[in-house]
DNA sequence: ATGCTTGCAAACGGTTTGCACGTGT
DNA sequence: ACACGTGCAAACCGTTTGCAAGCAT
């Protein structure tokens, strides 16, 4: 309930009330350290920490953060959705198929890659997905 | 009907059954157009050709034929899944945000950068997933 | 003949929405 | 005060599944 938090939600056009504050915190709390979020995540924790807030409430609050820029949604998974807030530096993501660990990472050479080809199919690139696969090496 | 068609049946071990063989075919008869169908997009054209198919029988068949290889499932619209003939060739895709138009191309440049960075982080790449959002540009 | 296949309808699971009540400004 | 926000339950929609009937081999 830092005046940061409120800030955010002020810049962004929506009242700071209390499901929007909690679920920014819980989304900062763990900002940097590599963690994505389902919509279920958030309200398990929203629940276990006594804030009756509802499952509607976590999709609609996340629709609108994703709206505002304050967190970007991805898809991993088929049918499932994780958020994490908006790194404003943009990057991809790695999953490991054993353990669903996820693993961010950014390469300059593939994103102009993607534009040089884009722009040899008469295209203009504006968004992209790319997620790797991965399992561990064994030693 | 051909026997092309029921020879790649018969060796995913799935009975030459009139869905399975229309599916195919319809699949086929676009092969090489950089076309991609939902399951639904293949139920509408077997009805339309008086192929009384149930949906369920659709979703049923594409799935053994991504399980035999035959067919490859992408997700490029959240909560929307197309299948396009296993082209040996690995491709990704570019999807015009406009028109909904798919591109496929290939880039082996990518391809070995990803791998580079899946062993950066001790990891080895089993699959990979692209599609960029481009736009035509206006000239 | 027998076991794989199918159609139908009902179930599923994540997500969205209508509505009446509640709350921030 | 008043518009915006919320909880609840029901609706949604693509996909899956149980079951009894139907085919390929």
């Amino acid at each position: 309930m830092n005046d940061k938090t409120n800030k955010n939600l002020k810049e962004a056009g929506l009242k700071a009330t209390l499901p929007r504050i909690k679920i920014l915190e819980i989304l900062q709390r763990t900002s940097g350290t590599d963690d994505h979020f389902t919509a279920e995540d958030i309200y398990k924790e929203l629940i276990i920490n006594n804030y009756d807030v509802g499952l509607a409430t976590v999709y609609r609050v996340l629709t609108q953060f994703e709206n505002a820029g304050i967190v970007v949604k991805h898809q991993f998974d088929v049918n499932k959705s994780v958020y994490e807030l908006n790194d404003p530096q943009h990057h991809d993501h790695m999953v490991c198929v054993d353990t669903g660990e996820i693993t961010e990472f950014n390469d300059d050479a593939i994103k102009n890659k993607q534009r040089e080809i884009a722009a040899e199919h008469g295209y203009e690139l504006l968004d992209q997905s790319l997620v790797l696969y991965v399992k561990k090496i064994k030693k």
